[in-house]
RNA sequence: CCAGACGGUCGGACGGUCGCCGGCGGCCUUAUGGCCGCGGGAGGAAAGUCCGGGCUCCAUGGAGACAAGGCGCCGGGUAACGCCCGGCCGGGCCUCUUAGGGAUAAGGGGCCUGAGGGAAAGCGCCACAGAGAAUGAACCGCCUCUUCACGAGGCAAGGGUGAAAAGGUGCGGUAAGAGCGCACCGCCGGACCAGCAAUGGGACGGGCAUGGCAAGCCCCGCCUGGAGCAAGACCGAAUAGGGAUGACGCGCCGAAAGGCAGGCGGGUUUCCGCGCCGAGUCGUCCGGGUUGGUUGCUUGAGCGCGUCAGCAAUGGCGCGCCUAGAGGAAUGGCCGUCGUUCCGCACUUGAUGCGGGAUACAGAACCCGGCUUACAGACCGUCUGGCGAC
């Protein structure tokens, strides 16, 4: 799974279309740049805690996303997660349906 | 055995499954890269970014003065330090010995602790209370004189205030008192002795107006250029700026080269020295910072063991080892088993079973040496106290 690292892309995704979900702000853009692949960025703010809480958030989510996208992601797209503070603890199954339920609510409106 | 203080060591283990980031080897590929195999992958604080360095670039070279900041008993260790070790001195607690009926005093030991140079260079401050908070003060007092006194004079023992009141106790002395005199204790100076030194001892001398604060200014001694790996180096799209060159032109001298006046360059400044600029406009050519990529990037004041020197910090020598290098940031996600410990209930009161809880603080970002702060639990050592056994 690629994933985005310059800046420009991250703000490019405030144009994007969200998803809500107990654990984290799914954000999803098509990218014309982008080849067939999807491609993942995290977001994980110093509001949700020490150093070690943060990577773990991050940790979570991309294992999650690894489960997920190969069949729920749109290829050419650019996703971004933005975490909220439940992805720490949060159940993993239920955490692998939040993803899915949004990724599907994502793909069913297309921009 | 239990509790406390201080110091030190450690700070979960194993398996399954799915992944991530480097390294080495092999194969494929024009190349980016892909596949396979082997091996590595967070800490004692990685944290706070408070000191000290290495490394890198920048700055005008040398000498001096000033400013600003820091440090501060002595000796040793170290690349260096504001760190560490040992010692000295002061303070606190405990304990022992001697003297004593006791209060207590003197001496010794143990543990903890101190921004610990200078207060008879100067300035300043010392709240409240109190008469008075410092170039010897007088409220209540005490004493003398005066017929008496609210007057004049003497005194600083007693009372009172305070964190602190101008050496303490006793005897003598006196109108009352006072180092006024004496004894002991304390204080100051101190030949000389011991020690590398801080410092300790101390013949002898002095009645002894040397209150405290320097983390208020200050004085003395010592130290210090600035910025930081987003440093810096290399490769390199577009647009401003840069360099070379030609023409015209240029404060003064000169045909020109150049020189001079003048300007700029240090935290401030003096002297000497140095560098740059010393007009600009137009044309032509060259080259090129920022996004991005590569590098810096992990072999180092390195780690382990042994041995020697040293009270120790630490150092010498020998052998062995290579031990994370990410970059929107890898070092893990999920599941299971066990350990450690606490609680409850059973009974075969134990090296038992069952159930439940807890398992911390915390994530490398150029690299080292320290300090500080956070931390479930376990272990070791020293000291102190309590209980028990001999």
């Amino acid at each position: 799974m690629d994933v985005i690292r310059k800046r420009q892309d991250f703000l490019a995704m405030r144009s994007a279309d969200k998803a809500q979900s107990a654990s984290f702000l799914m954000l999803a853009r098509k990218n014309p740049e982008n080849g067939a692949s999807a491609r993942l960025g995290l977001t994980v703010t110093k509001k949700l805690g020490s150093a070690v809480i943060r990577n773990r958030i991050r940790r979570r989510l991309r294992a999650a996303a690894r489960e997920v996208f190969p069949a729920h992601a749109r290829s050419g797209t650019d996703y971004v997660l933005i975490a909220r503070k439940a992805a720490y603890d949060r159940n993993f199954t239920a955490l692998l349906d939040d993803m899915k339920r949004a990724l599907l609510r994502l793909s069913r409106n297309p921009t």
